[in-house]
DNA sequence: TTATACATACATTCGGTAGGTATTAATATT
DNA sequence: AATATTAATACCTACCGAATGTATGTATAA
């Protein structure tokens, strides 16, 4: 087989065991020959043809990642919500998937893939972060957010919730992890976000049942 | 030469040299040769004689940067202090550090640098954190502190002041930075720890100095 | 017949190692 | 106390192996 009539499926295949591959592995410890193991049938010049580079494969794997199943575009039609509503069902929304998915991205020992950690704080800032903030924005128009730092707290929110509530990066029981999200959700309440309900807050705890109580 | 007689002088001389090198290139981009070049009269063999792996170089000048200028030791004598204004006083001595030493992490893309990120993030965690939150316990036993998440705002001061307010991950103009600024301050006032009273808003005015106004 | 989706083979770079040598420090001997 | 002997170690030279990336070729779709 020289050449493939759908060049777009071979790309997917690539980053479909690509992505496995770097969350099972880590990213450096997932070499190009693994790739192409995986893969069965091409070699690493195909890989090399659709990218010009590992670094490359691993910045559209990320991208990917934030976009197939994206929360945010799910609750943009909704006018049945303000934006505190829709902030809260984003949340909601995105612990479903998570529970879903496995949410393999808890297992990896993440301090070993400086890479991945990196470029995960870097997704959140350039794409979760603006899709926070509209969400703010338009909490504090209709008044169900009253915060004079939309952008602050947005840009913070996936900061949190996905760096420093990762026991992986920051180890912690279950009843640490808890305090972890009181603290949050007492912190942006003072700050004019109350997101935290009682709504939320049922889904956080279901979400510790997987977690160790001791260290 | 085949032997020095100080072998601390030539471990010291690694250190300042690979550090040097990481902060201006980046830990992957600066090789064991360049070190060795940099280093004059040394080998290769030389330095896996004194480090096992250049991973664990990277490790030590973690900790020597954070162990050398240390404003917690310098302030835990002080009994004129209450937990409070102890805390203010390492913010002062380390903002004092930062000035006279240039600073020179403020520079480096860091997002191209994943490991030293990395690694700080874990240093933080690992040798400040402890600091912060013996201080911020005393501050509550003395009563200039009155909070309930004394664990929660010590693993996130650090995190938030050195990766947060690092323009090199999180971009911003000067504008923006300040009002990074009075977010913490007002949120560490809500969460019961007046942190950032009029002296340190000063100090953090003159830094600001140093930043463009424009993105 | 031209662009492109791949394959093959190779170049390069870099972290790390094996084994040797010279020098210092510790110990034994006179 | 001075010297001889041994052990430890600071460092060098030469090399390996793994991994990323490249140059070039080939077959097929358009």
């Amino acid at each position: 087989m020289a050449r493939n009539k759908y060049p777009e499926v071979t790309v997917e295949r690539i980053l479909d065991v690509s992505q496995r591959l770097f969350l099972e592995k880590g990213y450096d410890n997932t070499t190009i020959q693994d790739i192409v193991d995986e893969l069965g049938g091409l070699t690493k010049g195909a890989i090399y043809h659709h990218f010009k580079s590992k670094e490359e494969i691993m910045d559209a794997v990320g991208d990917r990642m934030f976009f197939e199943h994206n929360p945010f575009e799910l609750v943009r039609g909704r006018t049945d919500l303000n934006g505190l509503q829709k902030l809260r069902e984003v949340v909601r929304l995105n612990q479903e998937d998570k529970a879903r998915t496995n949410m393999t991205i808890q297992s990896i020992p993440i301090t070993k893939n400086p890479r991945i950690l990196v470029e995960m704080i870097d997704s959140n800032r350039r794409i979760l972060t603006p899709y926070f903030l509209e969400l703010i924005q338009e909490g504090n128009r209709d008044g169900s957010i009253h915060t004079a730092y939309p952008r602050e707290i947005a840009e913070l929110l996936p900061l949190l919730t996905s760096l420093w509530l990762l026991p992986s990066v920051f180890p912690a029981t279950r009843e640490e992890m808890r305090q972890k999200f009181y603290f949050l959700g007492e912190m942006l309440e003072k700050m004019g976000v109350p997101l935290f309900d009682s709504s939320i807050q049922i889904l956080v705890d279901e979400f510790f049942q997987q977690f160790p109580d001791s260290p």
